[in-house]
DNA sequence: AGCCAGGCCCAAC
DNA sequence: GTTGGGCATGGC
């Protein structure tokens, strides 16, 4: 019995173009700007180009329908459909959230269109071991830094050159002194602990991990450098399909306290609130959250500077 | 200029 | 087991 689809596509072999049409509840935008995933990038013309498992592809959405070029069918089947988490039905989970919270309701109302993305561990690590105690644009920068340097070269596309996310192996057998052009601070010996660590099987462990139970994968997670909750939370959220997880960080904190009244110093207060009040769907309900929160500022920001 | 950022580590209780 | 200071760096 497969999961139904809410969708239909069609393929240009030609131009290695895929079309997606009859989506709800999908907003490309949204999605790709809120803070999950780092290697996007909007283009002049609204369309975004990006780099996810060693494949180029430029997106765009027009109305319900997705357009995706540089992209072959099997491509779109094996890796986009899962990526762009496109045979959950949304709106069902978003009624259940609704259900009985006013808070929910106006929260996934600025976020209606939000999917979690299916992204590599291994990417979805390093990702988040820099991500700490810096901000979105510091982030991308790192990232698309680590890349550059260490990442194979995947292929020119219209005049620039995409890179994959290297392995363990490409950043512990780079140029000694390389990994501080990333500028990664004090967050360098965690990376390079990090690559040593999960080359040594491979990667084998941190990929197995993503079939056991989610406490048994957060043991995990927790035991490797540089890695607590917060990011342990983010890479079951967004890459082992753990669903219920609820990443706390000072964004978290502030709108938690702002909407629920929960007290911002109080970390276990609020997660098991959230363990409560949203329980399988935490993870949703932490997305929507979170893009509420740093809307919010965003709406601050450009009231303060029209008047 | 100075505060803050998708926190974690480690020492001191 | 909990708490708090320290932490490289750059965005704003």
């Amino acid at each position: 019995m497969t999961e139904k689809h809410h969708f239909t596509h069609n393929w240009d072999e030609k131009n290695k173009r895929v079309s997606v049409s009859g989506l709800s509840d999908f907003d490309l935008r949204q999605t790709l700007e809120c803070g999950q995933c780092f290697r996007w990038n909007r283009e002049q013309d609204g369309s975004y180009t990006g780099v996810a498992f060693s494949r180029v592809i430029n997106i765009r959405q027009e109305d319900r329908d997705l357009i995706i070029e540089n992209c072959t069918q099997d491509d779109f089947l094996t890796i986009w459909v899962e990526y762009f988490d496109l045979n959950r039905d949304y709106g069902k989970i978003k009624k259940v959230l609704k259900a009985d919270d006013p808070v929910m309701k106006r929260v996934i109302s600025f976020g209606q269109g939000i999917r979690l993305l299916k992204q590599d561990p291994w990417e979805t690590l390093i990702s988040f071991i820099i991500s700490q105690n810096a901000n979105i644009p510091r982030i991308k920068k790192c990232i698309e830094s680590l890349c550059c340097q260490f990442g194979a070269p995947i292929q020119q596309y219209r005049g620039k050159t995409y890179f994959a996310f290297p392995t363990p192996a490409a950043i512990i057998e780079g140029e000694p002194g390389a990994l501080g052009t990333c500028r990664f601070g004090y967050r360098e010996d965690y990376i390079l602990k990090a690559a040593k660590q999960i080359g040594q099987d491979g990667g084998e462990t941190l990929y197995e991990a993503a079939s056991l139970t989610p406490g048994d994968a957060e043991q995990y997670l927790l035991g490797l450098p540089g890695v607590g909750p917060k990011v342990a939370g983010c890479i079951l959220l967004f890459a082992m399909g753990s669903y219920s997880s609820f990443p706390i960080d000072v964004w978290m904190k502030r709108i938690m306290h702002q909407l629920y009244g929960l007290d911002e110093g109080n970390l276990a207060q609020i997660a098991a609130f959230a363990q409560d009040k949203y329980g399988e769907l935490g993870g949703f309900a932490q997305q929507y959250l979170f893009y509420y929160a740093r809307e919010g500022k965003n709406r601050e920001e450009m009231e303060r500077g029209s008047c």
